[in-house]
DNA sequence: CTAATATCAGGACAACTGATATAT
DNA sequence: CATATATCAGTTTTCCTGATATTA
């Protein structure tokens, strides 16, 4: 009927694609269902752990590596700013751009990692599986961000 | 400072978790821009394949498989009956139940494998991992759908 | 009467597009 | 002038909550 059928390899690709689709939206529902009141959004946690892992940068910046638009970057910064987290100051050396940086608020939150150790996604991850199973899925987190890659 | 200094394990799950939920939101925008025009939402193509795989089923089965509220899926699976994709009939024995299937149309599109061939997720997965690194993904991709379940 | 199913109506949120001001 | 950055304003998508009708 058509040639996958003859193609173990392909067939086997297509399962895992269609089953990935589908995690993804189960995915996406279960951390916000879990997300205790109050907390970052996934799109705030993924920021504060950008600037702490790079250091400073921009949300022109930002929004290249989050795979969004800067105006929509704009406004996920804005609310960390309200809330104490990220402050901006302008570059000296381009007047157009303005430096993101994590306030020492910020970083004591994120070193306690009180956030993410109440987290449900780690919780859930040490509970069900084994940690040769914990190593196999770390693998597969690697390998999927070869594929969302440039 | 804190026990997971001396707990490489928990230190590599609170990683992988941190990496997962970028992650999330980076392939959801992913699928969505390299979904070529007029093709269905992930919630759809999870709707049908889950349909094809398990056969009938009703909104509410199929919000609670997926995770959501029988509203939200009520939306999508309208969608799809209006494409002509799925039909629903009474259960004779339930009054209040409507069993959705797919219909002809359905079941040719999904067999000729057309969306799924052409899907960037199975394209990218295949050029940029090896057979063996697929391979590696699927089982990360298992033990995801282990960590959604109830 | 209570529980389950479907569905209608309205709302919140995260992302989008388009337009504008400013600096390089 | 052309390009890059930030930001304002409005829109779309996808899911939610609340309320209602119907049947078991």
């Amino acid at each position: 009927m058509n040639e996958h059928q003859s193609d173990p390899e392909a067939a086997r690709a297509l399962a895992a694609a269609g089953d990935l689709r589908a995690l993804i939206g189960r995915l996406r529902r279960r951390l916000r269902d879990e997300a205790p009141p109050g907390y970052f959004t996934p799109s705030q946690t993924s920021v504060l752990a950008r600037l702490e892992r790079e250091g400073p940068a921009t949300v022109t910046t930002l929004a290249r590596a989050e795979g969004m638009r800067p105006q929509s970057m704009g406004a996920i910064v804005s609310v960390l700013e309200a809330a104490g987290l990220v402050s901006g100051v302008p570059d000296p050396s381009d007047g157009r751009q303005i430096l993101l940086s994590l306030t020492p608020v910020a970083r004591e939150t994120i070193n306690a990692g009180r956030a993410a150790k109440e987290d449900w996604l780690f919780h859930t991850m040490r509970a069900k599986l084994t940690p040769d199973e914990q190593e196999d899925l770390a693998r597969g987190i690697d390998l999927l961000k070869r594929l969302v890659d440039p």
